[in-house]
DNA sequence: TTGACACGCATAGGACTCCTATTTATCGTT
DNA sequence: AACGATAAATAGGAGTCCTATGCGTGTCAA
């Protein structure tokens, strides 16, 4: 037992929270967590094949596609051919979606309180060390392509000299600090592998 | 979107992996992710109730109790009456519930290995924060009793001069490190609330 | 002791999740 | 035109997960 594993003990009870609380919410809203995922995915990212949302939810397509016809039956999403593909289809949210989604919190309030509680210092290692294993595991291929601030076209860590606000973002030209790095920016452009590793190192490397 | 958010968006998308990385499993051992869980805690944990159970997973009773029954048909676990309640019944996990769980790596190697990249300081600060964040949730009441050092009727937070192994464990009377703090330990034994108050304050103020 | 109530668990019923395997259309390519 | 590859749906089946409810016991007070 080493301390990797009471990390991982510690991960998988947040997550069992987690899970257990998207169920509770069930009954309120009429969606279950998978639904609810989803929902929030087009809601926030737009349109997109239903592929391409199995691989987000971590589930097979044949599960997605369930979830998919059970969302519109309930007239939360619609269906488009995709004009760049004739096999594929394009999912859209509808007006009530978007209605749902705005209503639904999205982090249990517990959650939230709990980081909230943290020493600013303490957010900050743990935000930037969740990144770090985020990447390790992108990197292993055990999860799909994130859009965090690391892999990011736009980012530029450590590039001012303030020491509140020392990263820049290329897409809103605006320097910003640790507390605002994001894991899953709707905003995301996958930087190329080079540009990406000699991004990560200066990310990494000054984190001391 | 403050950095409470993206903490969450983080441990969110583990808990997703984990959970994606328990169902890949199944095939293999024929044991869905909540079947899993309920056998490893018999195993690791001894004889166990339905209702304990069900509050360990976080599902509901009946939940639990379909899950019970699936791993019954399957020879994995036997049910006996609880001689101290005759309403209740005792899980009990079979040898070869025990030899499954055995052959079972319980957490992915690429969740430990993204544990292991990281510094050990940084190791340390995301354990503690772990913990307390865990903590914040059981007073919150939104997670049941924890098993962890810092609520254990065993546990002394830094009660050693040495810096590498500051705390002590009173139940098998030994010195150890951070690095070496549980989160769900098979001896722990529940402090009384005004212990905890006391061990808790003594372990946080000196976590900086 | 005898209700009245609380509790532990099982069942019923229903929607959905989740998998593998397969089918149906397209796509790209040769 | 014919090939294999890909996007999605379907088929089939076990299991998850919920709420509501039924049943038998524990508990405690009249």
């Amino acid at each position: 037992m080493a301390t990797h594993d009471h990390i991982a003990t510690g991960l998988a009870k947040i997550g069992l929270f987690l899970r257990a609380h998207a169920w509770s919410r069930a009954e309120a809203t009429g969606l279950t967590p998978t639904q609810a995922q989803i929902l929030v995915h087009l809601v926030r990212r737009g349109p997109a094949r239903v592929s391409a949302l199995a691989a987000e939810i971590a589930v097979t397509q044949p599960t997605a596609s369930d979830s998919v016809a059970a969302l519109m039956r309930k007239g939360y999403i619609g269906k488009r051919p995709d004009p760049e593909d004739g096999r594929a289809a394009k999912l859209h949210a509808s007006a009530a979606a978007r209605h749902a989604v705005a209503e639904m919190a999205v982090w249990p309030d517990a959650l939230l309180e709990a980081a909230a509680d943290l020493d600013p210092a303490e957010q900050d290692v743990l935000l930037k060390a969740l990144m770090k294993m985020i990447r390790a595991l992108q990197l292993r291929g055990a999860i799909p392509v994130q859009r965090m601030c690391a892999t990011c076209q736009h980012f530029r860590p450590y590039q001012h000299a303030d020491a509140a606000k020392p990263h820049h973002c290329a897409f809103v030209d605006a320097a910003f600090g640790n507390a605002a790095l994001r894991l899953d920016c709707g905003d995301h452009v996958e930087a190329d592998a080079a540009t990406q590793r000699e991004t990560w190192a200066c990310f990494t490397q000054a984190s001391a």
